[in-house]
Order: structure tokens, then sequence, then C-alpha cells
DNA sequence: TTGAAAAACGACACTATTGTCGTTTATAAT
DNA sequence: ATTATAAACGACAATAGTGTCGTTTTTCAA
């Protein structure tokens, strides 16, 4: 017999349920968020939420994967600007996010990680490295086709700028979580990776000097 | 009345205790270790432990600040080698780290350092803070020194370098103990690292190409 | 030795959270 | 309207950890 809701309707309750997630992710972190904050926030009972998601893991691991699916494409080609002038609006995206830490899933994201650690192999884990190879794919993949259209001379290895770049903006988001922007000064960092960047890629479309 | 033990005794049970809480933070991190497992590592009662510490949180903060005290003097100026040979070697030392992260407290402090941002205003954040102002000084201060004899030329502020040095080991830190060596490849990202210092800092004594 | 005081013990009351499950409510096909 | 079925509810048992405190043991000065 035919099911008594609308797929479109359990999906949109579940929408619901990830947003009022997000929410309190946001304002508590992972690890000390409860399922009962959640369904107060969503304002639904307990066996609703429990019909949706299995436990507190599996709902971080579906809003993450629901909030990847926006940002998924920043690497994409994209004809109108160079490659360097692409490249400094990413990590332009970055710094925004960065002074923006406070209303993000930063802290969240941070325990989820450090918490699948425990797990030996597990969806999340596994999740979590797909997550990390695709975007490492994805500037490397970048820097080898600003390098084929002469618009990058790098000076190492793409994968090893490719790690560089992300371990970089890893530690800055990490530190500035804990410590505030005054301390950490992001703007000043951003400007020493934008220098290393420079040195190591050889753009094309910039004077060599800061 | 004089007191019923030593001080002496006192200082080395607090060590024994500081001990076994480091051996269990190594296997468990933070977040999911318990006062009952350093009290059973220890081989005590609860009473005992609770008389050294008020909770889980100050046990972990004196671990840190006994660990910390190892740690402290390595960017003190050293006349048998050129600064750039003695920043070469802290890299190398932090390259050891991160090789050996399974069996280094970086999970637990990692955990840790998430779990003080709830607290507003606390010994921990305190603690944390000062720590991070102390390393970033050390290193500012060492590449002023470094300049002022001309062994550096440094193309960006020395503040800039230093913060950015330090955000990067945190990021390849971090993104290595969740992903593994492989993945992250430690040896080419400290390679693009110390190509970066280069071309921040012209060492003096270093040719100018890798 | 002895005994006062500190150290160590561990049972316990309390709190927090989880996942389940029997019951009630809402939905939509007939 | 009726009714089969799924969705939503929320009380509850189970689990796990915390910090306290009355009791026991150990230590060492006298």
């Amino acid at each position: 017999m035919a099911p008594r809701v609308s797929e479109d309707y359990k999906n949109r309750k579940r929408l619901e349920l990830l947003r009022a997630a997000k929410q309190v992710f946001m304002e508590k972190g992972y690890t000390r968020t409860t399922m009962q904050d959640i369904l107060d926030e969503a304002g639904v009972s307990r066996g609703a939420l429990y019909a949706y998601f299995d436990n507190i893991e599996h709902v971080y691991r579906e809003l993450l994967r629901h909030e990847d699916e926006k940002e998924l494409h920043f690497f994409d080609p994209d004809d109108t600007r160079t490659a360097w002038r692409q490249l400094r609006n990413w990590i332009q995206k970055q710094q925004q996010e960065i002074e923006a830490i406070e209303h993000s899933l930063l802290l969240a994201n941070s325990e989820f990680f450090l918490s699948t650690h425990a797990q030996p192999e597990n969806e999340s884990r596994r999740y979590l490295t797909a997550r990390y190879q695709r975007i490492t794919d994805a500037i490397v993949d970048f820097i080898e086709k600003g390098t084929a259209r002469q618009e990058f001379q790098p000076r190492l290895p793409a994968e090893s700028i490719a790690l560089y770049l992300v371990s970089f903006i890893d530690g800055l988001m990490l530190d500035t979580f804990h410590l505030g922007m005054e301390k950490t000064n992001v703007h000043a960092q951003i400007d020493a990776l934008l220098f290393s960047l420079k040195e190591m890629l050889c753009p094309a479309d910039e004077a060599k000097s800061l």
C-alpha cells in the first residue's frame, strides 16, 4: 500500500530537523549537543527525531553532507577570471568564513572530526577522508589546469602546494577559533599566505614582488 | 603540627597521578577520558585523586603545564648554529612529533582546546591564550634577533611570519591526526613550508633556490 | 608505643543522556 | 465517514559518570 505521507513531506521534515540541528551545533558545538537539544529546537518529540536519525553522529554526518553540497563547485573552471584571481577569491571566501567564525559550524566540525578518530572504520570516518581527498584533488586539478594554460609556473609539485594550502587554512581556522581574530591577526596571515603562494606558483598576471 | 607526609611525598604522588593521566589521555583523548580511567590507571581510590585535582579539566591543565615546562627553551639563542639552521631544527622536531602523532597528546590537546571554548573566562582558557602568546612571541623574537645579526632579511613583518608558521604547523598536525601521514604527505608539506620560509626570510646562509 | 592528623578508601546520591516501545494522533485511500 | 497505516508522542529503564563524605588506614612526632 502507498505510504501515508508523501516523500516530499518526509523530505521537508528531514530538512527542518537538519536546520534545527545546525542551529544547535553552531551554538554548542558537537560534543556538548544532545539529542534533547535538537528535538527541543525542532519542537518535535524524541520518537520523531529517532525516526529520522539513529543517533547524534548520524545527525551530524547528514548535516555535513547537506552543507557540503552547497559548497562543492568553487574550483570549477571559470573562464571569466584568471586562475590566480580565482584562487585569491577562494582564499578571500575562507577569510570571510574565518571572520564570521562564531556563527559557523567550525567548532562542531572540529569536534566531530576528532570524535571519529576513536572509531576504527566507520561511515563518518570514510566520509571525512573522502571529503579531504575531494578538496585537495580539486585544488591540484585547478593548479594543473592553470599550469597547462601557462597561468602558473609552479616551483613545487602541485600536490605539495594543495596540501600545504589546506593545512594552513585549517590551522588558521582552528587557532582563530580558540583565540579570537585579534590574537591570530587573520589579515596578516592571509597576506603571508598570498605571498607564499605567489612564490610557489609564479602567476603570470602578478608582478613578482608584493 | 607538621604535616603528616613530606612535601616531597606529595609531589611524587602528584607526578605519579599525572603520569597515569598522561597515559590515559594519550590513549583516549580528552573527551572520552573519565576520572575513573585515571584512578584505575594510577591504582588509587576516587578520594585520593580528588584530593589532588578538583575535576578532569584541572587534571588536564596541570598535565599540560607540566609538559610545557619540558619544551620551553627551543628558541633560546644558540651561537653554535646559524639562525636558519636552528629554525630548520625546530621544524624538524615538529615533523618528528607529527610522525609519532599516535603516541602524543595531540588528540587530547585539541579536544581540550575546543572544550575550553564553551567557558567564557576561565583558568584553562587563560593558560592556553598565554601559551600561544608565549610561542609566537618567542618566534618573533627569534626572527628579529636573526635580522639584527643580518642572518635574515625578512620580506614580511616578523609577526606575520611567526603567526603563519604556527598556523601551518597546527593545521598539519590536526589534518595528519585525522587522516594519517600517508594522506597528508607530511614530508612534501614540510618542504613547501621550508620553501615559503626561505622566500619570506631570505636567510643569508642558503642559496636562493630550493 | 601511642595517638592526632592527614591520606586514602569506596559506597552513594545525584545528574544527565540515551534509545526503546506501547500509546495516541494524523493522514489519505476507500 | 471509515479505517488501515504510518508518524509522532513521551514515559521509562538502562547506562554512565560526577563529586561528596563518613570510615578506615597510614604516617610520624612525641
